[in-house]
DNA sequence: GTATGTGAAATCATTCACAGCT
DNA sequence: AGCTGTGAATGATTTCACATAC
């Protein structure tokens, strides 16, 4: 009702804009400086109307019968998105899908940070993994404090995730991306997503059986 | 207009297939031989009414007043995914998460199994990944023919994606689930799936920001 | 003339609520 | 009495189409 209530994006819409983040920075290393819907549409895969109407929960950064300045609608999803800032990741555990995490480039840009990382089996404690070393799972409270880490990836068994993300929520780390192929329980006011990888599969292993 | 014509699944519903799966073997493993659309759909953390939806998609395959036999909803959840035939799966490149990928338990059971790695790098083409060693990308045609591939996991970097998706076209394959951080074109009748790790971050990221 | 920004229409997905069967 | 299966109601998301601004 009130005027000052927080405007939401749609979650559709926020997936979507991360995507024409992208394309304007490859449309940026080209050297162009200006683009159009029908442009930055094609580049990032989607129709063109709905870039659009997304662009318009941001506010008029087009121009009629031009189009938009590369540099700036950049800057101004940025903005919208909190990418502005710095996010210090926390990675739980270092078995092959943690170490990959660590060092994979996507989440090594754009503000984010990995700053540690840390298991339960006392084999990978203290093994580097990258510039890191991996701690103990018992010292979560404490490396949360001393990093700062204000994002938790799991990339541990099923069983160890729920107790993790309550055990995240008491310390203020309430964003989580999660890898468990479980379906979690969290605390109120923490953002989860979970990517699930042998579900990935499943539903290819549908598409293909269809006829 | 005919009535002959396939009756597809909306994607929503296959996604949700997959984790009442989850949700049953779970139940099962736990002894329990029926359930009900209440506790099955608690197990998997949704709504009981779009589960019974979702089922009825199927058939009926429930008793009015009783529930569901675990074993028998599985066993046919199971039939409708394609998940009671082999799967077999190629993963092009060998990085970490290529290599993280390849030993995943969850792309190593119900039906999907591993058969080869391939990576164009010479320093890691011959090296052991699991129980399968490093083949060179030059030879993926003679791959797919060898091990009748019918699923690749594409896990290279951007650029190299697009060539690949057209490649493994070519060759048959036709159901491909990418980690590659770039929207990607696919052939008539190829089935894509992505997976985008930085996206998820920067979604976390604008979550967090919000108040 | 050209491309944005946006109501209105169409499509897709979820939830409600209850009739029907055991 | 209890739980499924499903139309009808609601809500969310996408597409259309055009008035508006440059």
């Amino acid at each position: 009702m009130s005027e000052l209530e927080a405007k939401v994006l749609p979650e559709a819409t926020v997936a979507r804009l991360t995507q024409y983040l992208r394309a304007l920075n490859a449309l940026e290393s080209r050297g162009m400086e200006r683009t159009s819907s029908g442009v930055l549409a094609k580049e990032a895969g989607v129709n063109p109307a709905i870039l659009r109407k997304d662009l318009s929960w941001l506010g008029s950064y087009g121009t009629r019968g031009v189009g938009y300045v590369v540099r700036e609608l950049s800057e101004h999803i940025n903005n919208t998105l909190g990418l502005n800032r710095d996010w210090r990741v926390l990675i739980l555990g270092a078995g092959n899908l943690g170490r990959a995490l660590s060092g994979y480039a996507g989440f090594t840009t754009r503000g984010f940070k990995v700053r540690a990382i840390l298991d339960v089996s006392p084999d990978l404690v203290g093994t580097d993994v990258g510039n890191l070393h991996v701690e103990s799972r018992s010292d979560l409270a404490e490396v949360v404090r001393r990093e700062e880490i204000n994002i938790a990836v799991l990339a541990v068994p099923g069983d160890a995730a729920q107790d993790l993300i309550y055990e995240l929520g008491e310390l203020g780390v309430n964003s989580v991306l999660s890898f468990a192929p479980k379906p979690l329980v969290v605390p109120r006011g923490m953002n989860l997503r979970r990517v699930d990888l042998s579900t990935e599969l499943q539903i290819l292993a549908y598409l293909a059986v269809q006829p």
